[in-house]
DNA sequence: CTGTGCAAG
DNA sequence: AATTCTTGCACAG
């Protein structure tokens, strides 16, 4: 099947988007978040203009600042210029940010279990589980908490029949409950908006702001994504397919529906080419996607310039041991390593912007605590000599980055399976929070623990596959983190048990349990 | 599995 | 009004 012209897929657009969606997605972003950080951790800077300073700028600042003028990314020079009494805080350390962000996530997970971290600041939140129990349990369908998007005259024209705006209602009332939650446990003030997609969520919750909340009905989606005017402000465009978009001529959102799209699958690419006309429709089919532990760690560090091994020997020893100190912090045990490199040849005018990385896979074996490091930094050194020294010519490498990944927990059975199964004698509901939270525990017939056949793809998708060697049945019972444990160790074969030998009186593996006969 | 490119905050 | 730094994902060989 070719497509050699626009109006095929144009057709396959509905012209209410979003009508077969059935998700509530929340989106939460922390109102100037390190300002907010600061002001808690010290309450002397409340109601004071306050700044945050990275080098010489000024990041972000609280909005007794902005009123005052002060904007987000200026120079420490004109922010005081413009208001000599703004107070300067340093936030170049980024554990306090971390920190809280943290603990915001932790307290929206107590509403749902889909919440995915986007930044420091920034959490998507599928609820809709939560919203079709509290429906099914006959909860009524309260009034719209915060403001609706687009409908100005306060009248809905078109009201949509399939359940969505009640829905979507219901979101906004669970929408205000966290950020409510935020503000009492936390301190913590924030936009959030709620749509049925995250794109929608995102750039409804971003329509009104400091600390309020948007809801948007589909049949708005399509005024919101207009309004955003040109198609590089679009989460999921960013600087480089904004310029291919310009080059064949495609700047606004509206240029971006109406273009040809042979012509957008040429230049983009088809799967890009139509993910990005689904977004200028308002249309995202992307769901929450669960924030595990991250899955590589890694530092990098740029300088003027570079040119000698035992130059960059010296740079390598600094940046593993930050690297390796983060790696530690983490607890888990990575598989192998990349060594990123930044060179610059001064060709004729190019920017040679021209990063490389080459990686291995490493054998921690027998490797004292003491000797890593040294182990490493060989290994790293003949990483680089494959990309910078292998010919005679002259080099200069402006930067450097170590990254670990393939992390896998520890191997020991006692500290994780075991220990699971001792707390959770004592309590199966203790991480679900306050039960009016969402009452997912309502029914009690199933807990969270094993998200029951819902039709909600969201949470389907989440499901993880059982690895051979185990019972699907039990498998699909156990929760998310063990699971994961078990899809580890059956991958890395870990504790391979040969055809159940009963002979083994050792301290028992747990890992059998699970086993299929 | 490797390496590159793009996006986001 | 950035640029740098960090992470994750998609693509391709």
């Amino acid at each position: 099947m070719e497509e050699e012209d626009d109006l095929t897929d144009n057709v396959t657009v509905p012209s209410t988007t979003a009508k077969h969606e059935n998700r509530i997605i929340v989106h939460v972003d922390i109102d100037c978040f390190y300002a907010q950080v600061e002001m808690i951790l010290n309450p002397l800077l409340n109601g004071k203009p306050i700044g945050i300073q990275q080098k010489n700028i000024v990041v972000t600042c609280n909005y007794i600042a902005r009123e005052l003028g002060v904007q987000k990314l200026m120079s420490v020079k004109s922010a005081k210029e413009i208001c000599p009494n703004l107070i300067l805080v340093n936030g170049e350390d980024l554990k306090k940010y971390r920190e809280m962000s943290e603990k915001i996530y932790q307290a929206l997970q107590t509403f749902s279990p889909l919440v995915e971290k986007l930044g420091l600041d920034e959490n998507y939140i599928d609820v809709t589980e939560q919203i079709i129990n509290n429906l099914s349990e006959g909860a009524t369908t309260k009034t719209l908490m915060g403001n609706l998007y687009g409908e100005t005259d306060g009248k809905n024209q078109n009201p949509c029949t399939c359940g969505c705006e009640e829905r979507l209602v219901m979101g906004s009332s669970l929408a205000q409950e966290m950020r409510n939650h935020l503000k009492s446990e936390l301190g913590i003030t924030c936009c959030a908006g709620i749509a049925t997609n995250k794109l929608l969520a995102k750039i409804a919750g971003a329509t009104h702001k400091p600390n309020q909340q948007t809801t948007v009905f589909p049949s708005s989606a399509l005024e919101l994504i207009a309004s955003l005017k040109t198609a590089k402000n679009l989460p999921g465009i960013g600087s480089c397919t904004a310029n291919k978009l310009e080059e064949i001529g495609v700047i606004s959102i509206e240029a971006l529906r109406q273009v040809n799209i042979a012509q957008l699958n040429r230049t983009l690419g088809a799967k890009l080419a139509h993910h990005i006309k689904q977004l200028s429709y308002g249309i995202d089919e992307n769901l929450v996607k669960i924030t595990d532990k991250p899955k590589s760690i890694g530092a990098e560090d740029g300088f003027p310039i570079v040119r000698t091994i035992s130059e960059v020997r010296e740079k390598m020893k600094t940046l593993l041991n930050r690297v390796l100190d983060l790696v530690t912090r983490d607890g888990r045990r990575p598989s192998t390593v990349k060594l990123t490199v930044r060179k610059v040849f001064h060709q004729q005018g190019s920017k040679s912007n021209l990063r490389e990385c080459r990686q291995t896979s490493i054998d921690w074996g027998s490797s004292s605590t003491t000797d890593r490091p040294t182990k490493i930094v060989n290994v790293l050194m003949t990483l680089f000599e494959k990309m910078v020294t292998t010919d005679g010519r002259v080099w200069q490498v402006t930067l450097l980055g170590i990254s670990f990944s393939g992390l896998q927990a520890k191997a020991d059975s006692k500290n994780s399976l075991l220990k699971y199964f001792g707390a959770r004698q004592n309590d199966d509901t203790q991480q679900l929070p306050p039960a009016k939270r969402a009452r997912i525990d309502e029914p009690s017939s199933s807990n969270n623990a094993s998200l029951p056949m819902s039709n909600c793809s969201s949470s389907d998708q989440q499901m993880l596959t059982c690895p051979k060697e185990f019972d699907p049945t039990v498998f699909s019972q156990l929760p998310r983190d063990i699971q994961m444990e078990l899809i580890s160790s059956a991958a890395t074969g870990v504790s391979p048990q040969k055809k159940a030998s009963p002979t083994s009186n050792k301290p028992r593996n747990l890992l059998q349990y699970f086993r299929k006969l």
